[in-house]
DNA sequence: AAGGTTGTGGTTGGTATGACTTTTACCTCG
DNA sequence: CGAGGTAAAAGTCATACCAACCACAACCTT
C-alpha cells in the first residue's frame, strides 16, 4: 500500500497550498440558560438563503488571525451581545459533506452557559432572536438550519454529563445564589427531582462547594422562609458534589 | 454595533465563496495502547519540513467528500495499517494561528484505543513509527511537531475521564481477557493501585460487565493460578463499574 | 517438595445516600 | 393583628456501597 506518504511526501518541497481542498471554518455557539425552570437555548432566525427563515444557532466564520476560542467569544458578542461568558467550551466539530449546500464548511461547536441572556435584543432586532426550550428542539419540533439540530442535541448531552463532573451548574446561577436555585438547575437539566435536605447536605457540608455570604434572599410572593445566599467555592474546578441519580426513573423526564 | 450581520447579511446574495478565509482541514489521530504495563501513544517521524525529523501523531487532510469520522478511519488505516478501531472518537479541534507555519490549518483530533497496534511496521517503514510512553510526552521530554504535544496531553486527559464513565477500558484489551488484564488498564491509566478482590467484586458481580467464557489463560513464566477468561458484557454502553479513587494520592503516579 | 505468584472468597467498618420528619421564618389574607 | 400557608433549614434513621484487610486455593517453576 502507499501508506503514510500523504502528508510526509505528497507536497514535494515548497508544496502548493492550493493542492489541498479548501474549507471554510465556522464557529457556532449553543447558548444555554435557565428560563421558566427549563433549559433553553438561544436561537437566531436566518435572513439569507440557504435556510432563510429557519432558526439557527449563532455563529460565523473563523478568521486566520484568531484562535477558535477567540472566534467563539467574538461571535457570541457580535451576534447576541453577550460580552462575557466564563463557561464557553468547545465540544465538537462537524464536517459532513453537504452540510452546507454552498461550499465545504467545517464548523467547531461551542457551548456557552449564561445565567441571564441579558438584554437579548440589545443591538439586534428582537424579532430575530429567541429562547427555545431544548426539549422542543431535541424532540425535533422545529427544524433548524444545517445540521444544527444535531449540534444542539450533542450540546444537551454534553451539559448533562458536565453537570455531574464539573462546575457547570454554577454557571447557570448568578454570583450569589440560593441552594434552591442551584438545585433547580440540576432538576431541570436532568429531569429529576432531588431531595432538598440531601442536596443541602452534599453541597453545604464544607465550604468547598458553597460559602455562605451571610445575606438572605427575600421570599417570593407566596411566602416561605428566607433563603440563605451563597457564592461558589473553589472545589468546582476539581469535581462536583452532586451525582446523577441512576434510578430506574429513566434518563428523561 | 454592527452585530449579527456577519453571516446573515455579509454575502449579498449569490455570495462569493472566495470571500471567506480558506483553511485546510486535517484529521489527527492519537493512537493509544497498553505496552509494558504503561500507556503508550503511537508516533510517526516526519520526513518533510516543517518539523522534519520530529515526532508527530499520524494524520492528514480531510477530503470534501468524506465525513470527519471517515477521514479519521482512513488516515488511521493509511498511516498505521490499523484496519479497525472500534474506539475512535473525536475529542477536540485545534486552530491557533500559526500552528502550521505553511498555511491556515484547523485540525480535528481523534482518539483511537487499540489492544494491539499489531504489525506496526506492516506496509510502512518500521523506523518511522514507534510507541512512546505518554508520560514521556506529557512531561515534555520529546518535542513533537506542531502543537501535537498539547493534543496528546488533551487526549490523555480524555482517556482518564472516559475510563470512569464509558467502556473505553475494554478497548485496551482483546475480545477475551482476564480480570487482571482489565485491572492493569485502570492502574496504568490512572496511576493507582486497585485491590484485586474489590475489582472482581465490582466487575464480575453480574454479567453486565463481563461474562465468563469458561476458558482459562495459561500462566506466565513465573507461575501462578490460571486466570479465567472473560468477554465484555453489554453494560459498558450505559456506564462503567469502576470509579477513580479520589484519594489524596494525587492525580498522577 | 518448596516457594512464589495469581485468582477467589469472606469479613468488617466507614462513608454516602435516600426517605422522612420537624422546626424556623416569612408571606398573604381575613 | 392573628391564622393559615409556604418554603427553607435542620435533624433522624436505615440501608447500600465501598475500601481495606485477611485467608486460602490453584498452579507454575526450580
Amino acid at each position: 500500500m502507499t501508506t503514510r506518504t500523504r502528508r510526509d511526501a505528497s507536497p514535494p518541497a515548497g508544496y502548493d497550498p492550493s493542492a489541498f481542498p479548501a474549507f471554510a471554518v465556522t464557529v457556532d455557539v449553543v447558548v444555554m440558560t435557565m428560563h421558566d425552570g427549563a433549559l433553553h437555548a438561544l436561537l437566531v432566525r436566518r435572513g439569507q438563503a440557504p435556510f432563510a427563515g429557519s432558526w439557527a444557532i449563532p455563529g460565523g466564520f473563523k478568521l486566520p488571525s484568531e484562535t477558535l476560542d477567540d472566534a467563539a467569544h467574538r461571535e457570541l458578542r457580535e451576534e447576541t451581545g453577550i460580552a462575557e461568558a466564563p463557561a464557553l467550551a468547545q465540544f465538537g466539530a462537524y464536517g459532513d459533506p453537504g452540510r452546507d449546500p454552498r461550499m465545504n464548511v467545517v464548523t467547531v461547536a461551542y457551548l456557552a452557559v449564561v445565567r441571564d441572556v441579558g438584554p437579548l435584543a440589545a443591538g439586534t432586532d428582537a424579532a430575530d432572536a429567541a429562547l427555545m426550550p431544548v426539549d422542543d428542539i431535541v424532540r425535533g419540533g422545529l427544524s433548524l438550519a444545517f445540521d444544527h439540530e444535531r449540534i444542539v442535541r450533542d450540546a444537551v448531552a454534553r451539559v448533562r454529563v458536565e453537570l455531574e463532573t464539573t462546575g457547570l451548574a454554577t454557571a447557570f446561577v448568578g454570583p450569589t445564589f440560593t441552594l434552591a436555585e442551584l438545585r433547580a438547575v440540576y432538576e431541570a437539566v436532568w429531569g429529576v427531582q432531588l431531595d432538598g435536605a440531601n442536596f443541602r447536605r452534599s453541597v453545604a457540608a464544607d465550604d468547598r462547594w458553597v460559602v455562605p455570604t451571610g445575606r438572605l434572599r427575600r421570599p417570593g410572593a407566596s411566602g416561605g422562609k428566607p433563603a440563605e445566599l451563597f457564592k461558589a467555592g473553589k472545589g468546582w474546578r476539581d469535581g462536583a458534589p452532586i451525582r446523577r441519580p441512576s434510578r430506574s426513573e429513566g434518563t428523561e423526564r
